[in-house]
DNA sequence: GAGATTCTCCGACAGATTGTCGGAGTACTC
DNA sequence: GAGTACTCCGACAATCTGTCGGAGAATCTC
C-alpha cells in the first residue's frame, strides 16, 4: 500500500487533466488536448510538468513523443483529502466524516446494505468491490 | 436546515481563527488573539472580516467592541467540504468518499457500532448528537 | 539530405490570492 | 480632554494559477 500522505495540492486545471488521464489511461499531450481540451499544446505540458512534479502523473520519456499516464489512483487522491479535510475540521479524526456522510447524503439501500457488510468484514481490503470506477485499461487510443 | 453550499472557500490563516471561534464561541478580536495567535491585531480583524464577507462568521456590532461568533457549524463546513470532494472526484456521489473511509480508517468496535445504529435508523436528523461543539455562552472573556 | 512538422524544454507574465500590516479616524475611560 | 482601545480602509509583497511564446531537437516527407 503506497504512503506518501502530503502531495502538494492540485489546482483546478491540473485536476481536469488528471480526471481525463484516469478514464482515458496513458496518454499523451496531443490526445488530451484533442479530449476537449481549449488549452494550447504548451499549456497543457506545462500543466502536466506540474502534475509530474507534484508527483501526481509518471511520465514515459522513452519514447520520442512522450506518454503521460497517472502515478496515482483516483482513490489515493480521495485518501489524501480525507486525510487532509480530517486534519483541518476533526482534529485528525475520520469519524465525524463517516458521521456526515452517512447522517446526509442520500444512500439508498443497496448502500447501506453494501456499508453494512464492509462494517462487518475487517477492513483491510483496498482492492475490494468498487462498482463505480471506469476501466482503465484502455491506452493511448488517439480520437481524433 | 440552511442550505446555502457554495460559499467560497477558506484559507489556512482563516480557518485557524474560525476553529478558534468554534471552541471558544462567540470572541473579541483580542480575545482571539490572545488565544495563542502571534499575529497583529489588524491581521486578526482582516481576517475575521474576510469570514464575514464569506459567510463564514456573523459580527455583533451593536457594542462598541465587536463580538464574532461563527455563522456556520463545523457540520455545515465539513458537509461543504465533502459535497466538494464528491464533486470533485467522484461525479457528485458521496457512495465512493464513504467507500474509503470505511475501508480505510481505523474505526474502533465503537466507531462501528456507532455506524451501523447509523445505517440502522433514517437519515434526517439534521440536529444529531453533536459531542464536541463547546457551549457557547462565555463571551469576552479575555485569557489574560 | 533539406525543408517542413511536431515535440519538448525553459522561461515569462498578468491576474488573482494570501497573509500581513500601517495609518487615520472614532468611541470610550478616567 | 488626554490616553487608550477599536474599527475601517487600503496597501503590499510573496506566491499561486492559468496561459503562452520562442528556441532547439527529433522525426517525417520528398
Amino acid at each position: 500500500m503506497p504512503r506518501d500522505p502530503d502531495r502538494p495540492p492540485v489546482t483546478d486545471a491540473e485536476q481536469a487533466l488528471l480526471k481525463a488521464l484516469w478514464n482515458r489511461g496513458p496518454s499523451t499531450v496531443r490526445a488530451l488536448r484533442c479530449h476537449g481540451d481549449s488549452r494550447t499544446y504548451n499549456t497543457v505540458q506545462t500543466l502536466l510538468l506540474r502534475l509530474e512534479q507534484k508527483g501526481y502523473v509518471r511520465v514515459d520519456r522513452s519514447l520520442a513523443t512522450h506518454v503521460y499516464e497517472p502515478a496515482v489512483t483516483r482513490d489515493e487522491v480521495l485518501d489524501g483529502r480525507l486525510e487532509a479535510l480530517a486534519r483541518d475540521l476533526c482534529d485528525g479524526s475520520a469519524a465525524p466524516l463517516l458521521l456526515r456522510l452517512v447522517a446526509r447524503s442520500g444512500l439508498d439501500a443497496a448502500d447501506v446494505a453494501h456499508f453494512r457488510g464492509l462494517l462487518d468484514a475487517p477492513a483491510d481490503d483496498p482492492d475490494g468491490p468498487d462498482p463505480d470506477r471506469p476501466d482503465p485499461d484502455r491506452l493511448g487510443e488517439e480520437d481524433a
